[in-house]
This record gives C-alpha cells, structure tokens and sequence, in this order.
DNA sequence: ATAAGCTTTGGAGTATACTCCAAGGTCAAG
DNA sequence: CTTGACCTTGGAGTATACTCCAAAGCTTAT
C-alpha cells in the first residue's frame, strides 16, 4: 500500500494540512505512521475518511457527531437505526433554524417595506421606530426562542 | 428622572447585569453614572436601549451591526436609506443561509428515507455508504460553499 | 556542505456573545 | 457594628473549527 504525506493528502481532501493534524488530535483520523522521522503516511483509507469528515460537514454534522458515526462504524451489534436517528435529529434541527430563519426574513421584509423615503432623517426611520417598540406575536415568540436556543450550531 | 442599580435594569430588559455590564463594554450603552460609589444608575432612555438592542438581536443582528445602528441614530445628516440597506443586506443574507438550510433539508432527508431497516449491522447503513461516496450536483454544490462562506454568523 | 522544502510539536490567536469568578467596596437594616 | 445584599473591576472560561507561528528535525538536490 502506498502511503502520502501530510501534503499530499491535504491537497487530495481539500483540507489544509493543518486541519489534518487539528482533525487527529480531535481523534477523527489516525493515520499510518511512517517510521524513521516520524512524518505521518496517509493510505487509502485514511484519505477515505477524511472525505467523509468533510462530506458529513456539508451536511451539517460537527466534527464531535462526526466522530459519533465513525465511533459507531466500528462499534460491534451497532445498527443502522442508530444512524438514522442521529440524521434524523440532525434533519429536525436544520428544520427548526430554517423555520426560525423564514420568520425572521418575514418580518425584516415588513421592515424594509415600510421604509418608503430612503432620504429621510433618520430619526423618522421607519424600522429603527418599529425596532424601538418591537413586540413578537405569540407565534413569531416562539420562532424565535428556538433560534436563540439553537442558534449557534 | 429616576434612576434603576444594574440588577433592577436587568430585570427590566430580561438581560443579565454580566450582559449589561458587557455591552457597555462594547460601547452599546453608557448608563448615566451615580457619582458617589461608582455604581451604575440606568434611566428610561437607558432601559428602551437595551430593549433596542435586544430585539435588533433577535431580528438576527450581531451587536457589532447594532452598534452600528446606534451610532447611525446619532451622526448628524445620516439617511432613513442607510438604515434600509444594512437591513437588506441582513434579508439576504438570512436569505441565503434559509435556502441552504432547504437544500441540505432536502440531501438529509433523501438520506434517511433510505434507511429501511434500522436493524441492519451499521456497516451496511446506506446513510453512511452514501456520505462515504457523496457527490454534491452542482446546484447543490452552490448552496453548500456559501452555507460554508456563511455558516458562522 | 548547504539551501530549499518538507516535516514535527506545542501553543497562541480568531470570532461571537456572553458567563463566571475573585477580591474588594458600599449600603441599609437590626 | 455587623450581616447580608448589593455594587465595582479585571480577567479567565465557554463553544467551534480551525489558522498561524516558532523552533527544530529530516530529505533531496546541487
């Protein structure tokens, strides 16, 4: 098997050398030692998972779930339900921000509407007034509750 | 005109005084200043800040861009219009990130209606056996480097 | 032999919005 | 006069995912 240094897997994945060594010392990847110097060697395998780190990122796992599912790969009577419960709480959460994130766009369009008159004082700025006395509705509440909730993930 | 300690004012605006104590620090309020012991005496236009702050906060403004509209309120000669435009860009942006939370909506749950048997070994999870081999179109590629671009604020 | 270009480690810095703490000062009641 | 409940400041810690740096070692070509 043949083995690439740190650069070399870097340039392979798309990730800075750096982040390889960060994603090793988070325990996600532990690639095959060269022996001598001690230059880290990077086979097949290893250039396999970091890809699955990064494809798992865009879906919006952190690296913490992800190491959750590369701990349960190897994890013996592991099942897939597993999994799917993982992405299925994964899916409930992107939904709940998107929800959150549409309120809010409805309501910062309100605002910009409501600001005909671009060359006015802005003391008589319609949505610095309106900011002033905002009040939510019991439902624009809520929406927003959660996303202050689950607002930094 | 009365005057309310930090803890009643924090009370008042449902903030902690760490926070009170902490926007002041970052230049969003100035309370007027009990003289004596150097305690913080907060009054009415105090109070109707920090409630400005707070709900600019939850419209998805960081306080960096609050701070912004706070000094905008002052600078003589500033226009409704520069108001607008800073909330447009924020309508954006929070549009922006919304639909990339759709799209990876979209992807996960793709994902999880392909798990049909939960009791599957993990090793044969099509949620992971996917991720392993993810391929992004290139519309959905789109979305997810500026959910990257984007992702923190 | 030496320079260029790779590698190693540990540790600090980034951004955001707090939160918590310690050491000490102040104030009103009993 | 002491107790308890306030208040002050400065500084550290939290979470996330890196990024950058310095000091030093290794490799390869000239």
């Amino acid at each position: 098997m043949e083995l690439v240094q740190i650069q070399k897997a870097a340039k392979l994945t798309g990730v800075s050398a750096d982040t390889l060594r960060y994603y090793e010392k988070c325990e996600l990847i532990k690639p095959t030692r060269r022996n001598e110097s001690g230059y880290r060697g990077y086979d097949q395998e290893n250039i396999k998972r970091i890809l699955f780190i990064r494809n798992a990122q865009q879906l919006g796992f952190s690296l913490k779930e992800i190491k959750g599912f590369l701990d349960l790969r190897i994890k013996p009577g592991a099942k897939a339900g597993q999994v799917r419960k993982r992405a299925q709480e994964k899916l409930d959460s992107i939904h709940r921000k998107a929800r959150n994130l549409k309120a809010i766009e409805k309501v910062l369009n309100r605002l910009i509407c409501s600001c005909d008159d671009p060359e006015a004082p802005v003391e008589k700025c319609p949505i610095l007034l309106t900011i002033d006395d905002f009040k939510l509705t019991p439902s624009e509440k809520k929406s927003f509750q959660e996303f202050k909730k689950g607002g930094r993930s």
